[in-house]
DNA sequence: ACCTATTAATAAGC
DNA sequence: TGCTTATTAATAGGT
C-alpha cells in the first residue's frame, strides 16, 4: 500500500528503516485502539526498537491489567520460568557461597586478629542482611502475584456465570413466551452481563 | 477497506463484531509481525477479548524479554506493595514495641553491668530470631493458600467455560433444528447446571 | 472459509 | 518530522 510493492524484509537502509518504523508503529497502535473499540475488547501494543527503546499503547483497560490477564494466562508456562530465570539470573548457590568458606577457612585459624574478626562479622552481617532483605523482597513479590492472579480468576469466573445465568434464563423465557428473536437480537449486544456472586 | 466505511464505535451486532474481531486480529498481529521484521524491532501484542480469552503474538524476541523489557522501563509504576493489612491483624506496632523501648531505655543508662548487656543481646537476638521465623512462616502459609485458592478458582472457571461452550451449542442446535421443547427442559430447569461448589 | 468492492495504510518524494 | 499522492493492503459485507 504504497508507491510500489515491498517485500517483507529487513529494510537495509537506515533512514527509510527510521521512517517506516515511525509510520508502521502508529499505524499498529491506531489499528490496536480501533479492534479495542470495535469489538470491546483489550489490546495491548508492545514494541522494543532496534535501539532498545521502548513503546507502547493500551486500550480497553490499562497496560497493567492486560498484563497481568497474560500472565495469569500463561502462568504455568511462563510465571514458573520467569522465577526460575530470576533465581537463575543472580548467583548460582556455589558461587555465593564460595567466598564466605574461603572466610571461615581464613577464620578458623585461631591465632587471627581481633580487628579481623570485627571486620568479618561486619561483612557477615551485610551479607545476612542483603540476603534477609532479598528473601522478603521475593516473597513479597510472589504474594503480590498471586493476589492479582486470584483477582482476575475471581472476575472471570463471575463474568461466566453472569453469562451461564443469563443463557439459562433466556432459554426458560423463550419457551413460555415464544418470543427468541426479539430477544435473541437484544441479547447480542453485548451490555456487560449482570454478575453474579458465585464467590465471594 | 470493505464494502463501506466504518465508523470506529463499538459493533453492535453480536456476530459481525465476532467477525470483526477475528479478522482484525489477524490483521493487527500481521502487521506487528511486518513491522519486527521490517525494521529489526521486536513487537509483543495482547489482546483479551470481551469474554476474557488471551490472545498474544510476539515477533522479534520472547513474549518474556518483550514484557520485561517493559516492565524494566515502568518499573517504578508498577511496585506498590501493602503488606500493611497483615500487621494490623495482629499486635498494634506500638504493642509490640513498647517492652522493646522499655529495655533500651533501661539499657541507656551507662553504667549498667557488662552482663546485663550480654544478657540483653541474647535477649534481642532472640526476639529477633522469632520474629523473622514468624514472619516467614506466615509469608509460607499466605503462598500457599494463595496456590491452592488459584487451583479451585482455575477448576472452577474451566467448567464455567465448558458449560457455557455446552450451551451455545445446544442454543444453536435448538434454533437450527427447532426441537426446543425436548431439550429446554434439560436446560432451563433453574436448578443451576452441574456445578461444583468449589469454593464457599 | 472464500470473494471482491471499497476503504485505509503507507512508500516514495519533497 | 510532516504533507501529498500513487499504489498496495486490509477488510466489510455477502455467499
Amino acid at each position: 500500500m504504497g508507491r510500489r510493492k515491498m517485500e517483507i524484509k529487513r529494510i537495509e537502509n537506515k533512514s527509510s528503516r527510521q521512517v517506516t518504523f515511525c509510520k508502521r508503529r502508529n499505524g499498529l497502535m491506531e489499528k490496536a485502539r480501533q479492534l479495542s473499540i470495535l469489538c470491546g475488547s483489550s489490546v495491548a501494543v508492545l514494541i522494543v526498537s532496534s535501539t532498545g527503546k521502548v513503546y507502547s499503547s493500551s486500550s480497553g483497560d490499562s497496560m497493567a491489567k492486560i498484563l497481568k490477564h497474560y500472565e495469569v494466562r500463561h502462568a504455568d508456562e511462563l510465571k514458573t520460568l520467569d522465577l526460575k530465570e530470576k533465581t537463575r539470573n543472580y548467583l548460582s548457590l556455589k558461587e555465593l557461597l564460595e567466598p564466605v568458606q574461603g572466610k571461615l577457612e581464613e577464620a578458623n585459624i585461631d591465632n587471627i586478629s581481633l580487628e579481623s574478626l570485627i571486620s568479618l562479622e561486619e561483612q557477615f552481617k551485610t551479607a545476612l542482611s542483603l540476603t534477609r532483605a532479598r528473601k522478603t523482597e521475593l516473597m513479597m513479590e510472589l504474594v503480590k502475584t498471586f493476589q492479582e492472579k486470584e483477582k482476575l480468576l475471581r472476575e472471570e469466573n463471575t463474568i461466566l456465570a453472569g453469562q451461564l445465568a443469563k443463557t439459562g434464563k433466556e432459554n426458560e423465557f423463550l419457551e413460555t413466551e415464544g418470543e427468541r428473536a426479539m430477544l435473541l437480537d437484544y441479547n447480542s449486544g453485548s451490555n456487560p452481563p449482570e454478575t453474579l456472586p458465585l464467590l465471594k
